[in-house]
DNA sequence: TGCTCAAATATCGTATACAATTCTCCATTG
DNA sequence: CAATGGAGAATTGTATACGATATTTGAGCA
């Protein structure tokens, strides 16, 4: 139920600023506010939502501060990780980075712009995983998750197909192994998304709780 | 009661691989088994305990890759976080500096080891506080809380002197306002504290029942 | 004695009940 | 008409109850 809800968030079909009450989550998976609560303090712990004493559970809504402190964080510590999967790459590793870059070129052409979007994060996530360093690849999962709050608010750029490109040029430095190149392209790439961010005013998007989760 | 069990943990109060009973820590802190289950699962997000289905919670024991990954990635980030807290540092936060190094000077010859550990990360914290960046500090909070169990299994040096030279060492730079030299400081200090690990054999590793009983 | 397995016990997982707090809405008043 | 205040509804906070799973105990047997 805590990856229902992220796979909503991911993929923007829950703006931030929404509330989730307790008894409405309940309902739509059908189980007691026991575990809706114990899903939302763990959702509060990764800063996907906010808890206000009393109040409830809300989308975060990561502030324009926040949002840069997120890419400078990813700055830092994504192109290390880069460099190291680089470094530990297979073949088999790369099947599966392939195969990733397939399936966001089919959201992308599908038009599903959120899945699309989660699946970019995805890569990401991915060459955590093959870097094989779990303290850093938990850090990346936060701040890819906030990442995609931040992007709801604050993305500037109708096309997300630079994401695309500096996807390849990653694929190219992993299919040689060249750790440094990696590493470079990565932090480029970061500095180029935290660059795409507007972080004077945020945009807004509605929309139904129930309609959001349902699929 | 989430801060009295860090507390505890942090001061080498509690071992790691310690069970933490629900009804036991309830009656300690005269609450229901849902406040104590909702601290133990936010002590499990920081990764302080492990939590083991239908069987309970455990003050966490990081293995040795964990305890390695641990000091890297304090390795990337604490310096840079140096950095920029030696470009924000004022006549006032360099006053909170000093008060804590006293602190620590008072609890090291009280004599209190334990008191002692958890003031020298407290220090750690206090730069990153200072250092105004909010998810860095976010990542250095959950390293340092680590870092309390590490010490716990993999700590060899008696003396924790070093740590006290270090620690003089970068307020020497922070009343300058030397970032280069702060961020180059805490480095060589994250290299040395990680250094001072025994990642082969754990101090409190569980001996085996025969190795126990041997005369 | 030492082993196996089942009953008893203890502990955890989830749902529900009740208390505390906040929110909503409408009547009242200046 | 706007502001205020309060009663009732809605929502969250906490405790407790009950079922599910793991652990322990001890009886039976080789």
């Amino acid at each position: 139920m805590v990856a229902g809800l992220q796979r909503a968030i991911f993929e923007h079909k829950i703006a931030p600023g929404t509330k989730l009450s307790e008894d409405e989550v309940g309902d739509i998976f059908g189980v007691s506010r026991t575990i809706v609560r114990s899903a939302l303090q763990a959702l509060a712990h990764s800063q996907l939502v906010t808890i206000e004493k009393n109040r409830g559970a809300f989308i975060a809504s990561p502030t324009p501060k926040e949002a840069h402190e997120v890419f400078e964080a990813r700055g830092l510590i994504e192109p290390r990780v880069a460099a190291m999967a680089a470094k530990r790459m297979t073949e088999q590793s790369l099947e599966v980075l392939h195969a990733h870059i397939e399936d966001e070129h089919r959201a992308m052409h599908g038009g599903d712009k959120g899945l699309a979007l989660s699946l970019s994060g995805g890569f990401h996530l991915k060459i955590a995983d093959i870097a094989g360093h779990d303290v850093f690849t938990g850090f990346i999962h936060a701040l890819i998750s906030r990442s995609s709050l931040i992007i709801a608010l604050y993305w500037r750029r109708a096309d997300t197909t630079c994401e695309s490109h500096s996807h390849h040029a990653l694929m190219k430095a992993f299919e040689t192994r060249d750790a440094a190149a990696a590493e470079e392209i990565m932090r480029s790439h970061i500095v180029d998304l935290h660059s795409g961010l507007e972080l004077s005013n945020p945009k807004n998007a509605p929309l139904s709780l129930s309609d959001a989760l349902k699929p």
